[in-house]
DNA sequence: GTTAAAGTCTAAAACGTTTTAGAAAAGATT
DNA sequence: AATCTTTTCTAAAACGTTTTAGACTTTAAC
């Protein structure tokens, strides 16, 4: 009988191996290409030019013992109901990846299945020792997830933060205050006075914090963001949009600016103007949140905000790693200003 | 100076630990917790509820370093130019997901960002030891990585073939031949005799195989796919798909039956009918692929082949996980009959 | 010419698990 | 009563790295 071929036909060259083909001794090896300076240039050239030449890589499992660390930063993806990766999130992931890989480190993004909790994944990657730390998004008010990560005491950093929790984390969040502060100034400059929200389910912190910032922007110039003005469909019925903001502008008072959580929202509100016969910006103001792709081809071309994913991937990243590093004395927070995006959806307000 | 708190509170317990408290030696306990028949069943059981009352979890470097294992399967996501997740991916991704979980393997997400090539992070896997073995999709006609895998000796398993691979590997695909016969066989049946093809750039496996399946059964049935009547607008480029379609409802003897390689490029067909003022299916006949959500909604109703996305990611992971277990001697491919959705986007043939 | 200080390397230990080989005790067989 | 099995457990080795402590040269300082 024939042996069976071994799975890995070129079997990984070890430490040891590279280390009698050179006449040193192990550690010697080891600390060259680690480059520790109580080796002498000439023997680490040489290290190195043997480990390039014949291939040598360190045996993750060796060095995670004695490390241990996995050197794998984790984040969940939900994979249920449709959502998945947007553009932006895709511009997030992708900025974080490029982060890590900075320093050897990798995304290691997990999925959370419909039959599972965001909780059940992330206690899998804590218990399993999947990843040394984690990258949160999507935060909620009440973020079970982040009092978990506080009670184990485990590394992370939240995209967006989980006003509910008191006790310190890290975090990188969009101003939405400052934005929303922006977007009510400018409108009252042009005229308004009688505005609107169009928001989402306040279990999404982003949503919560955007209304709030409303509020306190709308009382800073002697207005209220009055109770049916505000309507809050759930983010995963899109369906709904259309009907809320249809029963927005069929108020008997109606606004004639409408500030919107998200753009996918604010293009909801466009499609109900057109549909009522309104014309946008000379009736309604409309100004969206987040620059998504299509905003610029809406008709007219949304006014947003621009969350800049990107630089906010890298902020957070760079966070991640320090607070391996150093620790909770790491610890920080980022608001990221997010840029105005004046398209042509807002304007001076309509007369009388 | 106050002592800086450790990062991690409750340090884990070891194994060594476990057996200290239990009086009992280390490897009896880890037989015990592995379930081997030569521990007593009394002796199991107070191991095991220790284990659980002490929260003990092996290390996994320590697992790892011995078994050689790191108990990840990896997979590819592009995160450049927006394509992203679409329900399909998410479905399938899902499916891996579960399957790996019933085996205690965890599906390792890693993302390759607009600055890198597919090849590039393969690479960076196979070489760091990331992973025990990868599943790829979207396979090409010449894939490389398929190429390169092969090379290296790594166990993978394909969602689609890699047509111009001829050494065997392990794949799963969509039996896109039989797909294609039964369409053509049933529009024929329905009076058709001018064909045409919305494709694809072909280096897409699933786009070649398709078309080579159409021509083949316009063959049997003594038809032939003339060349100007194939169009293969790049995937990336959604934007040209209607004019694809416009082109190949502009010719001078009119296609009454077009296939459709996905049904994104059906729902451009769809349209350009729509602007050429053509009936469907009363003056053209329409079929699409994958079933994806929107096709149930179009006007009309698209006919199309359901993929069958979550069948086929469990097929790959029970293949994945026989052949880290069994070697190269559980090899194997699967063809997954996909159901003829007819909704009412074809029929019979216009008269004359 | 001894002592001190660098500079360069190595022996040994540590990380935490699984596996192999074998010991000790108990029960069954002649 | 002696031998063989079976059951139950353990000692030791192995996986591959990094780090700590220390040994041995060589050069510099007095």
């Amino acid at each position: 009988m024939v042996r069976e071929a071994p799975v890995t036909a070129r079997r990984q060259m070890r430490l040891k191996e590279l280390a009698q083909e050179l006449g040193l001794s192990i550690p010697t090896v080891s600390r060259a290409l680690g480059g520790y300076s109580d080796i002498s240039e000439a023997t680490r050239a040489r290290v190195k030019e043997a480990a390039e030449r014949l291939g040598y890589v360190p045996s993750r499992a060796g060095r995670m013992l004695v490390s241990g660390r996995s050197d794998f930063i984790g984040m969940l993806l939900q994979v249920r109901d449709h959502q998945m990766l947007d553009a932006s999130l895709g511009e997030f992931v992708a900025g974080l990846s490029e982060g890590f890989a900075l320093e050897g480190k990798d995304l290691f993004i997990a999925t959370v299945t419909a039959s599972q909790s965001d909780l059940d994944v992330l206690t899998h990657i804590v218990d399993g020792q999947r990843a040394d730390a984690m990258v949160l998004n999507r935060t909620m008010v009440n973020d079970e997830r982040v009092s978990y990560l506080l009670d184990r005491n485990f590394t992370f950093v939240t995209h967006g933060r989980a006003s509910g929790e008191k006790r310190p984390y890290a975090w990188v969040d969009t101003d939405s205050e400052g934005a929303f502060a922006l977007a009510v100034e400018r409108l009252v400059a042009l005229g308004h006075r009688r505005f609107a929200l169009m928001g989402s389910e306040e279990p999404f912190n982003f949503s919560h914090i955007r209304r709030r910032a409303m509020e306190a922007a709308l009382n800073e110039h002697g207005l209220a963001l009055l109770p049916e003005r505000v309507a809050a469909p759930r983010l995963t019925a899109p369906d709904r949009f259309l009907a809320e903001a249809m029963r927005l502008l069929s108020l008997p008072e109606r606004p004639t600016a409408i500030l919107c959580v998200t753009d996918a929202l604010a293009l909801a509100v466009l499609e109900a103007a057109r549909l009522k016969g309104l014309s946008v910006p000379k009736d309604l103001s409309v100004i969206g949140f987040n620059n998504i792709p299509v905003a610029a081809y809406s008709d007219p071309p949304l006014s947003t905000f621009d969350q800049e994913a990107q630089r906010a991937a890298g902020l957070v990243a760079r966070m991640t790693l320090e607070l391996i590093e150093r620790g909770p004395a790491a610890l920080g927070h980022h608001l990221i200003k997010p840029g105005f995006i004046e398209r042509a959806s807002h304007g001076p307000a309509p007369a009388g």
